[in-house]
RNA sequence: GCUGAGAUAGCUCAGUUGGUAGAGCACUGCCUUGAAAAGGCAGGUGUCCCCAGUUCAAGUCUGGGUCUCAGCA
């Protein structure tokens, strides 16, 4: 246990303030910032992703961002996994502490638990697999995986196309089972609810937990700050690129809802709209995530200033 | 003011020949391993505008009222 690398981890869905946190806390933490966004990693998207500004990143170092550019189409939870623990390693061995912070779940678990070894995508066999499903059903794509992989079956429902897709995808590759695999894989928590599990990093997970309606207004104003900050202009930008574009980028939360505003179909308005029941959407699927997470909840709310709410997740971490 | 249409879930609406209600979205909960800000599953919700009448039974039929929209003045 002891020989584990430690983190330190500050979790939150969209807007609960935990970047400004981490960026706040760190100095005098001695800590140097990772990024556990799927976003953030793509060059140029920096307002609608609220990415750290150049003179944060001056100030203290941000590790995790900017790793690809908007075109490039193959990222995987593994690359993020691999570039996350080098940047820790970079920041230990400098004798700093790494501090994470950032709204993917599943990065963070592929960090915390590890990814199985398991073939990369391959788009051909994907695509043969959906036409597939396209021609007999979803119900008949989801047959051939009883048949394959009868575990994986019954975990995913035959509506859930992509995950059918995968692990086809990956028994066809290997001969193995991803059940097999992924039964190997540890999880945060047994059926009990209790912390069972190898994990790869020694962690201080701090959850920054407003009420739900507090959360959705803090969500309308950040959305409004954006648009102040630029964001219809990297919007644009993107909906001009969108041809050369990966789907991920396009796929973000700030950018794809103001498409019809550009192409003339909505109004600003209906796109503003559009663009903060997203993040809500977004928000609360953090949300159930998190709910799982060996995390330790810090309970916010309105009535706390800013002051407060750093001094408050200062003295939790160095409960630990 | 007249004529016509409408009033049903938070919103937009569907409701066959009368048997006290539904769909999408929103909202809530859940799942989640190389696309994850993606993808999938599940759930609750109602003075059916009001008042009378007919009927065993009215969202549905009849009469009156209120409000909204459109057209005409």
């Amino acid at each position: 246990m002891g020989e584990k690398t430690a983190i330190t981890i500050i979790l939150g869905p969209t807007a609960s303030g935990k970047e400004s946190a981490a960026f706040a806390l760190a100095p005098r933490l001695g800590a140097e910032i990772v990024s556990v966004d799927s976003m953030k990693i793509y060059r140029t998207l920096d307002v609608g992703t609220a990415k750290a500004t150049a003179e944060m990143r001056s100030a203290v170092r941000h590790h995790c961002l900017d790793l690809i550019e908007p075109t490039y189409d193959d990222f995987s939870v593994g690359e993020y996994v691999a570039a996350a623990d080098s940047a820790i390693g970079d920041i230990v061995s400098r004798g700093k502490i790494p501090l994470l912070s950032g709204g993917t779940a599943l990065y963070y678990k592929g960090l915390l638990e590890g990814i199985f070894e398991a073939p990369a995508k391959d788009s051909a066999l994907r695509e043969e697999l959906r036409a597939y499903a396209g021609e007999h059903g979803n119900e008949a794509l989801h047959r051939r995986l009883q048949e394959l992989d009868p575990v994986s079956a019954l975990k995913y429902h035959y509506n859930d196309i992509r995950r059918v897709v995968r692990a086809l995808e990956v028994i066809t590759l290997t001969g193995k089972p991803v059940s097999g695999s992924r039964n190997e894989w540890s999880g945060f928590h047994d059926d009990d609810g209790a912390f069972r599990g190898e994990l790869r990093y020694d962690f201080t997970m701090l959850l920054l937990d407003w009420p739900r309606a507090e959360l959705y207004k803090r969500i309308e104003a950040r959305v409004d700050l954006m648009l102040e900050r630029g964001l219809l202009t990297e919007a644009e930008y993107v909906y001009r690129r969108r041809e050369e574009f990966s789907r991920t980028p396009l796929q973000a939360v700030g950018y794809k809802e103001f498409f019809p505003y550009f192409s003339g179909a909505q109004s600003l308005e209906e796109a503003v709209e559009t663009l903060k029941k997203n993040t809500r959407h977004l928000a609360k699927s953090q949300c159930t995530w998190f709910r799982k997470f060996p995390c330790e909840r810090i309970a916010l709310d309105t009535s706390m200033s800013k002051d407060d709410i750093l001094e408050l997740i200062y003295g939790r971490m160095r409960d630990r």
